[in-house]
DNA sequence: AGCACGCCGACT
DNA sequence: GTCGGCGTGCTC
């Protein structure tokens, strides 16, 4: 009898074992249908051997296997099993993840095939006269005499299926499946078009990387905006495709622009798959399938192609390294720039980090040695670097947030008919509705947050939990009907600036007036056509996007991100900050940037705009040294929720006092909590935290480890829903 | 996570 | 009298 180890997508941390049907043999790897308590379930097999700690007879049977081999390749089969064991995440859970949708599901991993009506033999023979009373049949058999067609294409064709299935029944026509034919890319592999001429040390990068791109090596690209880092990007990726590898890119999520996809699909003579949004399950299956079977030569995607199985990796690209939506924020919290690196060792292949504003845990490591450091400094072109104030805004008239010579310089740049950006993280009208009388302020009960004033919809709306009410004509506390808004969103922006540029055309980018499909693409595209002159933006307009008539950047509020409980936000800022400040006044304009701050002297500010961001992310570094915060030290935060308010909190501190055992001898060992969450209440949950730290990894690990087999004993554990976030990029 | 079992409140 | 609320327990 064989015994096969099987895990299923539960959030349980063990595996289960059935028994093999007689005669067959299995894999690790390969998908399975078992039952599981009294439904049927899809599996993973794990491990098979001739025992197991059940009777056998206890056992039950797999129904039936689904692959004849792994859906892993052997690198990417060892990455997720570290994965599992370094986030703490049940390993079912992980792998089913790392699988497209239509494999969860139990579908084959065979590519879907495109179904195309043809014509029969006794169709061809058919007089088409005979079907005169049937006319939407007549001019469907006719079409299908000239050429078969594709079953999605009936509607443009301006025929319909019933006419089509009506054939089939008088045998005139048939359905057949195809399968997209494929020719291997690699035997007419080219390299197209005219390259850019490169500057010195974009050559000095290339040539670098090129020489050791037969082994794992972590590149630090660093390059400021308008650098070239895609240039050289492309330029490494030549050598790896001539010799038949392929290539894996990971973009921020927004980052997916059609110019940067045209870039790579225009330089190479090789199919390019992108893995994006707009893409169903049975499109992502298939590139799944292409890739695993060396058919395309490069898949570009955000955070979760990282799972894309590969023939013959030869390299991967991280662009925009340090972007936050690298990190999952849900579920299994993986980080796809830390996992990349980890499977690019796997592979023993080079893995390329890009940024003009590099992660400070990544600059610490090629400080440190632990990456290859590589600069770009020169920008192309004739753009200077734009010109850089901090407007104080002590003591000055606000009008909606704007200080008198933010406008000078707006109306400025305007009449030189160029474009202006403005930064604003807030959405909404006003972060606040009050009372004049008595002080009363809106609140949503479930979040225990002030509702966002929206003046467009009438509406008053939690930013937390989405919720929302009608503005209130009165008072609820005194009757009083003088309530006023408190505070400046971007919608607030928008409506003053009508007034005060009332022939200027204004374009608001943000969640709210994004949130239709294909909206922010609209939006940009308004923008590059010069349709917009003002753009108001959240952070969102900040990423991926560069308008070259945009002449000045205005940042409205910088002193939320100066004076954040959130270690983080400084290094958030200082990034945002440098890639706009890197975009403005490019195509031979003087750019600018315009600060609002009532900290002008703030020694952060300073050290960014004097000396600009790798002295800032120097500084630093070694304030988190001195406060034994990472990349010193390690972290991760057990979260926890329950809509009692006592229980998660009584939880954590049951976890805290496990911990307290590991701290008796290992001083190194500091738990912070139990807390309150940044957002203490949420839909109704009351939300704690407990931060554990510690210098070493791998001692933080073993804690988490033995202090996870504890939990399950926990009593409290059942009551409350809880999370573990290891490593994680918000406080 | 599902799904069943099980024990208490407002209803055709 | 039942339908259904979600607490608890189990899944080879």
């Amino acid at each position: 009898m064989t015994v096969a180890s099987i895990v299923l997508p539960v959030p349980l941390d063990r595996s289960f074992d059935y028994l093999l049907p007689q005669g067959e043999s299995a894999t690790i790897g390969v998908r399975v249908s078992v039952p599981f308590g009294n439904r049927e379930a899809i599996g993973i097999i794990i491990g098979i051997s001739e025992t197991s700690e059940l009777p056998l007879s206890q056992l039950k049977q797999i129904n039936h296997l689904i692959d004849k081999e792994s859906l892993f390749p052997e690198t990417m089969w060892k990455t997720l099993i570290w994965a599992s064991g370094y986030y703490q995440f049940p390993l079912g859970e992980v792998l089913f993840h790392a699988l497209p949708v239509l494999l969860r599901q139990g579908k084959p991993a065979q590519e879907q095939p495109i179904w195309q009506w043809e014509v029969t033999e006794a169709g061809k023979s058919t007089d088409l006269a005979s079907l005169k009373r049937a006319p939407k049949q007549q001019q469907a058999l006719a079409a299908l005499l000239k050429t078969n067609i594709y079953r999605h294409q009936i509607s443009e064709l301006e025929l319909n299926e019933a006419a089509f299935q009506a054939l089939r029944t008088k045998k005139l026509a048939d359905l057949q499946a195809t399968y997209p034919s494929c020719v291997a890319w690699q035997t007419h592999f080219q390299i197209n078009g005219e390259r850019l001429k490169l500057n010195t040390e974009q050559a000095t990068a290339i040539g670098a990387i090129r020489s050791d791109d037969k082994k794992f090596g972590v590149w630090l690209l660093e390059g400021i905006t308008g650098s070239g880092k895609t240039e050289v990007y492309l330029s490494v990726l030549e050598n790896v495709l001539s010799e038949g590898r392929q290539a894996l890119v990971l973009v921020p999520e927004i980052g997916l622009t059609p110019q940067t996809i045209a870039r790579f699909r225009e330089r190479f003579n090789a199919p390019v798959d992108v893995v994006h949004s707009g893409l169903n399950d049975s499109e992502r299956l298939a590139v799944w399938l292409r890739a695993r079977r060396g058919e395309t030569a490069i898949v570009i995607g955000t955070r979760s192609a990282l799972f894309t199985p590969f023939k013959h990796l030869g390299i991967i690209v991280i662009d925009e390294e340090h972007d936050s939506s690298y990190k999952q924020q849900e579920g299994w919290r993986y980080h796809a720039r830390d996992l990349a690196i980890l499977h690019a060792r796997e592979e023993n292949i080079p893995i390329i980090l890009g940024s003009a504003t590099p992660a400070i845990e990544s600059l610490y490591n090629a400080q440190s040695g632990k990456y290859h450091h590589l600069r770009l400094t020169i920008r192309a072109g004739h753009a200077k670097p734009a010109i850089q104030h901090i407007l104080d805004l002590k003591g000055l008239p606000l009008k909606a947030g704007l200080a008198p010579p933010m406008l000078k310089r707006m109306q400025d740049h305007l009449r030189a008919n160029n474009q202006v950006i403005l930064f604003l993280n807030r959405r909404g009208y006003a972060p606040t509705l009050l009372c004049h009388e008595c002080g009363w302020i809106a609140e949503c009960t479930r979040c225990e947050r002030y509702y966002t004033l929206h003046q467009n919809q009438r509406m008053l709306r939690c930013h937390h939990c989405d919720s929302q009410r009608p503005i209130p004509y009165q008072c609820p506390k005194c009757g009083s009907t003088h309530l006023v808004p408190v505070g400046v969103g971007t919608e607030q922006l928008d409506h003053e600036l009508a007034k005060h540029f009332p022939d200027t055309p204004i374009t608001r980018v943000d969640r709210d007036t994004t949130s239709r499909k294909g909206a922010l693409e609209q939006h940009l595209s308004d923008i590059h056509q010069g349709g917009a002159r003002i753009l108001i933006g959240t952070q969102m307009l900040a990423k991926g996007h560069h308008f070259p008539d945009v002449t000045l950047v205005g940042l409205i509020d910088v002193d939320g991100a100066l004076f954040s409980a959130d270690f983080r936000a400084a290094e958030r800022f200082a990034q945002l900050y440098t890639q706009v400040s890197g975009r403005a006044g490019r195509a031979g304009k003087q750019g600018e940037v315009l600060l609002q701050t009532h900290h002008p002297e703030h020694p952060l500010l300073q050290t960014l705009l004097r000396q600009g961001y790798d002295a800032f992310a120097k500084e630093a570094l070694q304030e988190r040294k001195s406060v034994f915060l990472p990349p010193f030290t390690y972290h991760a935060i057990f979260r926890a929720e329950d809509h009692d308010n006592q229980q998660a909190s009584l939880f954590l501190q049951a976890l805290r006092q496990l911990l307290e055992a590991h701290q008796a001898n290992d001083s190194h060992l500091w738990v912070l909590g139990p807390v309150p969450a940044l957002q203490a209440k949420r839909s109704g949950r009351f939300r704690w935290q407990l931060l554990i730290q510690h210098p070493s990894r791998g001692r933080l690990q073993q804690v988490l480890h033995t202090l996870r087999s504890q939990i399950a004993t926990l009593p409290q554990a059942k009551k409350v829903k809880w999370t573990l976030d290891v490593d994680p990029i918000e406080g």
